[in-house]
DNA sequence: ATGTTCATGTAAAACGTTACATGATTAA
DNA sequence: TTAATCATGTAACGTTTTACATGAACAT
């Protein structure tokens, strides 16, 4: 029926899959973005209103002006059997990616270069991230009308137990990390380095070229 | 020293980290991006290239053209002093964000519309990659030259952590949420829905409207 | 012979984010 | 009276992905 192979799970789908939980406006759907998708995938007004036109403009949802008064009205948007149909196909021939972007890690990564209170609050905000990641998670189970199905009850558990894991190890090593770094800087820079103002010593083998070279 | 306040972790400061570590053309630029970077921030040479012509035209990297017969010169990039200061500069005020688009948690959510099997394939793709994240990162461990830094030491633990609780937990519930759903799919529709052929019956709180209310 | 690794780039398209622009209602 | 919630949208911008285009060296 539904002709595009593998569209993946852009704004415009997730929508879609949305609206197959019932009838909802733009400003409703963006809430789902905030509690049930939180942790997997975010998305602002500036893709979802498109994204709900785009899809009306297909016939894959049909839309209902609700009069208010003064104000513009409000858009009520409903799934159509063919939305239905390219929703089931698009979860039927997605091939399922992965992606993460942490500017966390990328910081942590860096520490070297950073100061210990930088890094310090890093840690923190990293901390206060995963325990608001879990509130959500948590808040949303509490906020529930009726039981949670079996998929979402999935991917709630899912993040509870990857962000519960995420959080722990900052908790645990996060004050070894500064510690860590601490003591380095106490200490001259280690045995092999030089003056710091030459250049001519800086050739060393830093690690820029050492990559993996063996295949098992 | 530099001028831009938070731009964002971008590819283009990612390079410049890289340069950090040494002198690199762009094809071992993106060695760094599938080993060290691997669980954080993926890139292409798609975006790599263009982002080290960029920093060399701002004079952040030089560029040094290494011949070779009849092929395009290979180029060496190496950072200059207002490199390493841009992106200590960037280290110190970019504000960290995490993003995840997880299609493997998208899919799972929406289960009930799938086939058993592909929802098994999911669960299968997903066990994989995370099989693969972890075998990246040991190998990347094994591969090393010389002892870890303290920060690409933490990334590394952490993505262990990580990755670890998210395989185990597919591993321990996955096959709980395929029984799960086969009990599903024995059973009637469960009680309360009506005929499916039916849309006047479709105006039940199926979840759409059922949103948190509460503010603690 | 065939495939992988090394090595570079461009152009177009897709996608998403941010900022802008508006405005009523309700709770503190 | 101040802030938050409800409610909708557009335009510009920036980033990333994908596809294209090329080609030698080396291992199987």
């Amino acid at each position: 029926m539904a002709a595009k192979a593998d569209g993946g799970m852009d704004v415009r789908t997730l929508c879609l899959g949305v609206l197959t939980h019932g009838e909802a406006t733009g400003y409703e759907v963006k809430q789902y973005f905030e509690n049930a998708f939180a942790h997997f995938h975010a998305a602002g007004f500036g893709s979802i209103y498109p994204a709900l036109a785009t899809l009306a403009d297909e016939g894959l949802v049909t839309v209902t002006g609700v009069e208010r008064d003064g104000r513009p009205d409000k858009k009520v948007y409903r799934i159509t059997a063919a939305g239905e149909a390219a929703f089931t196909d698009a979860l039927a021939t997605t091939r399922p990616r992965q992606k993460v972007r942490s500017e966390f890690l990328v910081l942590l990564f860096f520490a070297r270069m950073m100061t210990l209170d930088r890094v310090e609050d890093v840690l923190k905000m990293k901390a206060a991230f995963y325990r608001q990641m879990l509130d959500i998670l948590n808040r949303h189970e509490e906020a529930a009308c009726g039981p949670i199905g079996t998929g979402p009850r999935f991917t709630l558990d899912f993040g509870r137990a990857v962000y519960g894991a995420a959080l722990a190890h900052v908790e645990r090593e996060g004050p070894a990390l500064l510690e860590a770094l601490a003591r380095e800087r106490e200490q001259p820079p280690a045995p092999g380095a030089a003056a710091e103002t030459d250049p001519s010593t800086d050739d060393g083998p830093t690690g820029a070229d050492c990559h993996s070279r063996d295949r098992s």
